[in-house]
DNA sequence: AGAATCATGTAAGGGGTTACATGATTCG
DNA sequence: CGAATCATGTAACCCCTTACATGATTCT
């Protein structure tokens, strides 16, 4: 989404910026190239290089835009997706300057109040007692990240769309 | 640990009572059965029936027995461990009675408290906005898991242990 | 002189998911 | 009469992890 890149190139700037939220090792790097090449969603270029390796440069094609941008706006699904999967969408928006991160945060936040409610539905018929605890568990994990989507990631990405965009 | 059963049988039991936290499907189930005999953890026998498929009857072996309550008492060490692992933990202190639930809740807290301290150090050092985010979500995460350890899986697990055994 | 950097991968293994297969019995 | 229950699995697929392979250059 930044310009044409090739594995090693990625594979060094997410580790040091991604790699806090989502580690992607080099085997498993390459692989996932290859396959998005196989997908469509991304082309490339060999370019020689005296004295080095050649460098696959992929580029990404407007599926592979298209893909993206529909995955990055949308919240996702479940609770347990929000430690790898929403904070790699934040930092996307973040490390590219795209707008409209604070309308996902909001539609996240849509999305974990149905939870919510439905777990507390859920909780009030439930009797077994280790049934209760588990739901209990999820309703204080639910809150927690409600809690942090609010304090933490709105003024987050309100700072980073409206200010001026980072390297 | 509650005597020999077979895969069928101990599918029907999982499915409505773990299934809130652990989900295992039934081709995993037999492949996980297989596989646990292969590593010497149970032995089965074939049980003859008339107008039915023989039964596969599990036992399990007394190393099957060990590895089993080593792995119970010991806290997990990652907090991602806690949705599916932890409370699997504290399931089967439930469902079978076993003491040494309070104690593995001290241990798993203790595990939490340098996680968080670890947390903080490194929050303290970070300049990069989007790691400092990451690691108020990190923390956060820590700290709701540490409220409903002490405010209710501490209190569920003295009831247990203390009070009469559940069926 | 040895470690790190640049640059690419392949191969094997582990384990979960989905789909498929079989076949009688009992419940509604 | 169709759906659920009883009871077992296999096969293919997907994706991640670990280990291995190569080979020159540049930093310490």
């Amino acid at each position: 989404m930044s310009g044409p890149r090739h594995g090693y190139e990625i594979m060094r700037f997410t580790e040091k910026t991604l790699g806090v939220t989502w580690f992607v090792g080099t085997s498993q790097l390459y692989a996932l190239l290859k396959r998005l090449e196989q997908q469509g969603l991304l082309r490339s270029t060999l370019e020689h290089q005296d004295a080095r390796p050649s460098k696959r440069i992929f580029s990404i094609t407007s599926d592979g835009k298209e893909a993206f941008l529909k995955w990055l706006h949308e919240p996702t699904p479940h609770v347990r997706d929000f430690r790898v999967e929403f904070l790699a969408k934040l930092f996307f928006f973040y490390h590219l300057s795209i707008r409209g991160g604070r309308k996902l945060i909001d539609l996240q936040a849509e999305r974990l109040h149905s939870i919510r409610s439905k777990l507390k539905q859920n909780t009030a018929i439930e009797t077994d007692p280790y049934s209760r605890l588990v739901y209990g568990f999820k309703l204080a994990t639910v809150e927690a990240r409600l809690k942090w989507l609010m304090q933490k990631a709105g003024p987050f990405m309100e700072q980073i769309t409206d200010g001026s965009p980072p390297g």
